[in-house]
DNA sequence: CTATCTGCAAACGTTTTGCATCTGT
DNA sequence: ACAGATGCAAAACGTTTGCAGATAG
């Protein structure tokens, strides 16, 4: 989930340290559920998952554990699905695509040139940029 | 809201006629409210503004209005706030600029270059390309 | 030790729904 | 005439909050 390699951790307590919250075992385990998670996951999805392991979780620690790995950077809130938030552990710049039919969410590792001129932005100062492109998956087509 | 000069309208009734809808009072007064609107109004703003025209006015119209119009065409609805939908009555296509501090939302109406390869698309059949863009705008920089 | 987290339940804001009545076509 | 819209209140849904007890550091 997050580029720490260079640390060389020697155990799940380690590995996330850096973040400077309260390492409990129940956010150990979304920790460990959200690393490479490519699903995009919702808290309800989150939840369901963590559950199983810690069958008194509840909504409450999910979104307290979402929005403190949100403030460190370590997850990505994302704004695709207008029904509820989802969340992407993967912070390397990447778009998504999202599928009409089966509502699916794909990466797109592209470089995606953006070039707007200073006329255009009314002196917005630019922090990001984020491409969301519908359409059909192969299989829906 | 549309772009239907060509039929010489001769009056509001006439001019929407060609959605297929019912044309009732509630609905009408939410179309001319959408026309021409910049503020990506929500659910709610749309209920306040009609709701001094149409006091009995009610959500359950507003939304339904929203919906006949989404489908058919009319409207956007906008993922751009997590917490709840916005609409756009403006379909040339643009994008959005929207502010971390002020949360105003701006048009960008930039031609933007979105050169994807095939190989990274994974057989994804794009219908649309959508591009949201946050910062700092000009009075909150 | 204590600042912070957990878990429960209740509250919240947005959107949807059921249903009786009404109305545009 | 009648398919479909309105308006109200209730429900549904995702998310947030208050708080008492627990726990990581």
């Amino acid at each position: 989930m997050f580029d720490f390699k260079i640390y060389g951790h020697k155990n799940m307590t380690d590995k996330y340290r850096h973040l400077h919250i309260k390492l409990t075992p129940q956010r150990l385990a979304i920790f460990k559920f959200m690393e490479g998670n490519k699903s995009h996951p919702s808290a309800e999805a989150i939840f369901s998952a963590v559950k199983k392991q810690y069958p008194t979780m509840s909504f409450a620690t999910v979104y307290n554990t979402l929005d403190a790995l949100k403030n460190k950077g370590g997850i990505r809130e994302l704004k695709i699905d207008s029904v509820k938030k989802r969340y992407d552990p993967d912070l390397t710049p990447h778009h998504h695509m999202i599928c009409v039919t089966c509502h699916q969410i794909f990466d797109l590792f592209a470089d995606i040139e953006v070039s707007i001129t200073d006329e255009l932005i009314q002196g917005f100062k630019i922090h990001d940029k984020n491409i969301e492109i519908t359409g059909l998956c192969r299989n829906c087509q």
